[in-house]
RNA sequence: CGGGGCGUGGCGCAGCCCGGUAGCGCACCUGCUUUGGGAGCAGGGAGUCGGAGGUUCGAAUCCUCUCGCCCCGACCA
């Protein structure tokens, strides 16, 4: 491709709606366009790129048995309603009416029309396995898109689907994907981590995600690097450091008008892990109290798995549920349902007295208070990791794939049942896994950048190398780029040549912003001695070679 | 959905407080000079000031409503 027949819109200054790394980059260097919040056009580069991304699915998925398929993006309501979510999906699910009045919607996942599908189609233990995928476009209603095209409105996504007979066979499509996932991840020339994760509304059983190491990401992973235990904040279990060693008598102590455990551990000289935390929220059975240790966070999630989706309590409802102010509750002599974070299961601790202006020193668990176990606290780096005891690592990583074990979540509602060898109806063992293409590269650049600009991985890269012209009277300048350029492309690879007319320096910057790894320079100067320059573009080092050294060089890989 | 910020040529911004005929840099077009890291000079084209209503002799500027985009939070198959 010349550079004068391409449409590679280059920007000089920073797009000011950018904050992401990935999108600033993306914008500046001609990759996307923004339509709308969450909605973009990808330009000829970024098309490039998602082609590059989506061969090495194709080829990773089709190496483990998986076939390609195409489902509709415009589905009708009946299979969501047999799965019941048309209901639980609220607002993120685009919906419309057909002409007749038929109720429909835009796909934002495709479990229910996979499962509609084999639930016709499957009868017999002899049609399994199968693993069916598709790279297609997906729509959600996002309550907020953001960071470019990493949280976006309408996106492509690769998702698979097994259909097993039986949990041994999906184990096996599972782990045949998540093996595909490490080679198609690798491939793409990223860092990240294959971390346990909570399966969410998926349902069904155990579930990983592939994260992308990056401070773009809106996810925290928790690393042991001795054990490899791996997992997302959202259900690790680390151990703390123990606390509350200190023997204190049981009794009340005035504290007016301190509520935060910031003042009160100020007004008690004694450092946070002192204290436990009562936080009431209310979830649909109503108040729940939960305890977590003065310098833990509450983790949100983790105590919705165990009450059910929940909110704050209003200062009232605080007052109604334990008749006391909200900044003097205490875990004690409450008659609500009480959960506990198992780092109160020992030591002594100060918490409100249930009476304003008082707090209790001296509380231990089991003596003063009752309380369902459970890990409810926000992992923090440095605690000990539940396989090792080694201190963990957290990081901020990027989610750029998943698997989860549906079992017959799907399959029992929709009617997907094979008979086995012994003439037994049983429902299909389903898997399902999602990969998103444009994630990969928001992840890549954000993983693979410098001041200027970005520095593509070779498998993804939208063009391997890039040949540029410096301007030049002498005819053999260009003649020898021309030749450069076509002997390259003969030899198979994506070349982009910088034929335009323009200065050396603005072409050295657009090659260094669009990122292709390798450029190779043709100027007058160096062409005098008969050499050219090959650059490659993470080091900036360059070395000097004759056209036939250069094209032996870069095509031998 | 709650909180905050911003909408002025393609991009980045000033002008708004204190109303009086829309400006700067980059980009774009023409010419000359220049030519290995985003050139110089000269000339030129391009803007419903997000939209609607109002106040006023007069609105980018003041008032009301509304739409959009970004950020934080909630949310996230």
């Amino acid at each position: 491709m010349r550079f004068t027949s391409a449409f590679i819109p280059t920007m000089r200054e920073n797009p000011s709606e950018a904050t992401a790394e990935s999108h600033r980059l993306m914008l500046r260097a001609g990759y996307v366009r923004q339509l709308a919040a969450g909605l973009y056009i990808l330009l000829p580069l970024g098309q490039r790129v998602m082609t590059k991304i989506n061969r090495i699915l194709r080829e990773e998925m089709d190496g483990i048995g998986a076939q390609e398929v195409s489902m509709p993006v415009l589905q009708p309501s009946e299979p969501w309603e047999a799965t019941g979510r048309w209901h639980e999906i609220k607002e993120e699910m685009f919906r419309l009416k057909d002409r007749t009045g038929r109720e429909m919607c835009l796909g934002m996942t495709h479990e229910e029309i996979m499962t509609w599908l084999a639930a016709r189609e499957i009868r017999s233990y002899r049609q399994l396995p199968q693993m069916w995928y598709q790279i297609q476009t997906k729509l959600r209603d996002e309550a907020r898109p953001k960071s470019g095209i990493l949280r976006t409105r309408e996106f492509i996504m690769k998702d698979s689907y097994s259909f097993d007979a039986g949990q041994e066979g999906l184990l096996k499509s599972y782990e045949l994907h998540a093996g595909a996932y490490q080679r198609i991840f690798s491939r793409c020339g990223l860092k990240f981590h294959q971390v346990l994760s909570d399966p969410g509304m998926m349902g069904g059983g155990m579930a990983h995600e592939f994260m992308a190491p990056s401070p773009a990401g809106e996810d925290e992973i928790v690393l042991c690097d001795k054990c490899g235990y791996a997992a997302n904040v959202e259900l690790a279990v680390t151990l703390p450091e123990p606390a509350g060693k200190e023997e204190m008598p049981f009794e009340e102590v005035h504290t007016p008008n301190r509520r935060t455990v910031e003042e009160v551990s100020h007004f008690f000289k004694k450092k946070p892990e002192n204290f436990i935390k009562s936080i009431l929220v209310i979830s649909e059975n109503g108040p729940v109290l939960a305890l977590v240790r003065g310098d833990h966070g509450l983790h949100e999630k983790k105590l919705s798995k165990i009450t059910g989706p929940h909110r704050p309590a209003t200062k009232d409802e605080v007052r109604e549920a334990l008749g006391v102010e909200a900044g003097f509750i205490g875990p004690m002599g409450h008659k609500i349902r009480t959960i506990a974070d198992p780092a109160l299961q020992t030591g002594s601790y100060i918490s409100g007295a249930n009476k304003k202006d008082y707090h209790k020193t001296g509380i231990k668990a089991g003596e003063h208070f009752q309380a369902e176990w459970h890990d409810i606290h926000k992992a923090r780096a440095g605690e000990k990791c539940p396989g090792c005891g080694t201190p963990v690592r957290i990081e901020q990583a990027i989610e750029i794939g998943n698997i989860f074990q549906l079992g017959t979540k799907y399959s029992v509602p929709l009617g997907a049942m094979y008979l086995d060898e012994n003439g037994q109806e049983k429902p299909v063992i389903m898997g399902s896994y999602g990969i998103g293409p444009a994630r990969i590269a928001a992840a890549a650049i954000e993983q693979n950048y410098d001041k200027d600009g970005i520095i593509w991985p070779g498998a993804i890269a939208p063009f391997d190398v890039e040949v540029i012209i410096v301007p030049s009277e002498a005819a053999e300048v260009a003649q020898t780029a021309e030749r450069l350029y076509k002997e390259l492309h003969e030899a198979g690879l994506d070349v982009l040549m910088d034929d335009r007319d323009e200065r050396a320096g603005v072409k050295f910057k657009d090659a260094d912003l669009i990122g292709i790894p390798m450029q190779v320079i043709v100027g007058e100067r160096n062409l005098k001695e008969g050499l050219v320059e090959l650059k490659t573009r993470r080091t900036k080092a360059t070395e000097k070679l004759t056209p036939d050294e250069l094209i032996q060089k870069i095509t031998k890989k």
